[in-house]
DNA sequence: ATGCATGAGTT
DNA sequence: ACTCATGCATA
């Protein structure tokens, strides 16, 4: 029972909007940021509350685990090489109602949300952020629920990672900036415009990198794309954090952003989560398989671990592309549908003359079509058209006719 | 949307 | 013994 809840103790989520807590994981390749940004909206909400609660004691909404952890974290902080730190099972079984800022003091232990590169091969295999660079005043800063902690990820002058190629890499910009500012977190800005990092992203690289490993599901047969990326013994480790392209998909602000936008664009084009985690199977991308209906819904609500957020993001962009191409073709062709060409109706006077006409003969020269349409007042091309049809009528009639006769 | 569970990988 | 990604079942 202990083991069990220690085991799962991070999906353990109270009845508060807090979700995903994931204690920490120090190995090199596993700085997750999880807390920071799968507490994005409990923090921002928590934001907005806190004002209030600040009538009297500061503390008021943090209880003596927030202290007490707030000074462990000062603690880890102090020592570098520690970026360990366990927290006792009793403190993390059930979070208090103010619980981002202990999460957050929680995950505060962890290195700071150093972007990790990308190694080129394996697009979703996150290297190591190296531990590191948080001073105590971050640490502070983080812990203040005025800024909710939430790392700022400079944006580039740009807003749309589609643009952010390899290039972007030699950004000194960001190489200059190890450690991310704090800011007040953004709030989504629905305006902004989708990108699409398809192009950035390789979408093709199987996700689950550091093992290669693609596991089955036993029940259903998905392929359960495993992201746990952690430091590889052997593999090369950055000794400073190059910033790629897909630092900016990694960003916890970006990731909200791009949950919000995907599930307006998904429900938008009247599609479940269901049907996007059965649809991902149809993008045959490699291994990729489906997700079920929890994941996407968890994808979109940020409660899914930060690695597993941006691993999953370029699959579903991917998917949503697709998506909205298919969408947009079956519109147009809606459209066409519509704009079907109208249909020239001939007045019964005019046909009664036509009828004439054909009984007459049924093949008029091109000389004797273009007197009759003057004649009526109808295009030449009508008229050329009426005989032709009236031509092929008779002639069916005389077929179903003949038919008629020697069946029956 | 989420509590609980599972299997695989990591430390 | 843990972490993680994910799924099932159900509120």
């Amino acid at each position: 029972m202990f083991t069990n809840m220690l085991a799962t103790h991070h999906h353990h989520r109270p009845p508060s909007p807090v979700p995903t807590v994931t204690t920490l994981n120090t190995s090199y390749g596993e700085q997750k940021y999880a807390p920071l940004h799968n507490a994005a909206d409990a923090v921002r909400r928590h934001c907005m509350a806190s004002p209030v609660a600040y009538s009297g004691n500061l503390f008021a909404g943090f209880d003596e685990s927030f202290l007490a952890r707030q000074a462990e974290a000062l603690a880890a902080v102090d020592y570098p090489g520690k970026n360990q730190f366990k927290p006792e099972p009793s403190n993390h079984s059930y979070y208090p109602p103010a619980p981002y800022a202990t999460q957050q003091h929680t995950s505060s232990a962890v290195p700071p949300p150093v972007y990790s590169s990308m190694h080129p091969p394996s697009a979703f295999h996150h290297s190591a952020a190296l531990p590191g660079t948080l001073d105590t005043n971050d640490v502070i800063e983080q812990l203040g629920s005025s800024h909710c902690g939430l790392p700022t990820y400079q944006p580039p002058s740009f807003n749309s990672s589609v643009m952010m190629t390899s290039d972007m890499s030699s950004q000194p910009h960001y190489i200059s900036h190890p450690a991310p500012t704090y800011n007040p977190p953004n709030h989504f800005h629905p305006t902004s415009v989708m990108h699409s990092t398809s192009a950035a992203t390789p979408i093709s690289a199987p996700i689950s990198t550091q093992a290669g490993k693609t596991c089955r599901e036993p029940t259903t047969g998905r392929y359960k794309p495993h992201i746990i990326t952690s430091y590889v013994p052997g593999s090369p480790q950055p000794s400073v954090p190059s910033f790629s392209s897909n630092d900016y998909d990694a960003d916890p602000r970006e990731l909200e952003a791009f949950a919000e936008r995907f599930k307006q664009r998904r429900i938008k084009l009247g599609v479940t989560q269901n049907d996007v985690g059965q649809a991902l199977a149809n993008l045959k991308l490699p291994g990729v398989g489906s997700l079920s209906q929890s994941t996407i819904c968890r994808f979109e609500s940020l409660t899914l671990s930060h690695n597993n957020m941006v691993a999953l993001k370029p699959i579903l962009i991917t998917w949503l592309e697709k998506a909205e191409e298919e969408h947009r073709r079956k519109m147009e062709n809606a459209a066409m549908g519509e704009k079907k060409r109208k249909r020239t109706s001939i007045a019964a006077p005019e046909k009664r003359s036509l009828e004439a006409y054909f009984a007459v003969q049924p093949r008029p020269s091109s000389e004797k079509i273009a007197a009759i349409a003057e004649k009526l007042d109808l295009k030449k091309n009508v008229v050329r058209v009426w005989f032709c049809n009236q031509r092929q009528k008779q002639k069916r009639m005389k077929f179903s006719a003949f038919n008629g006769d020697v069946i029956m």
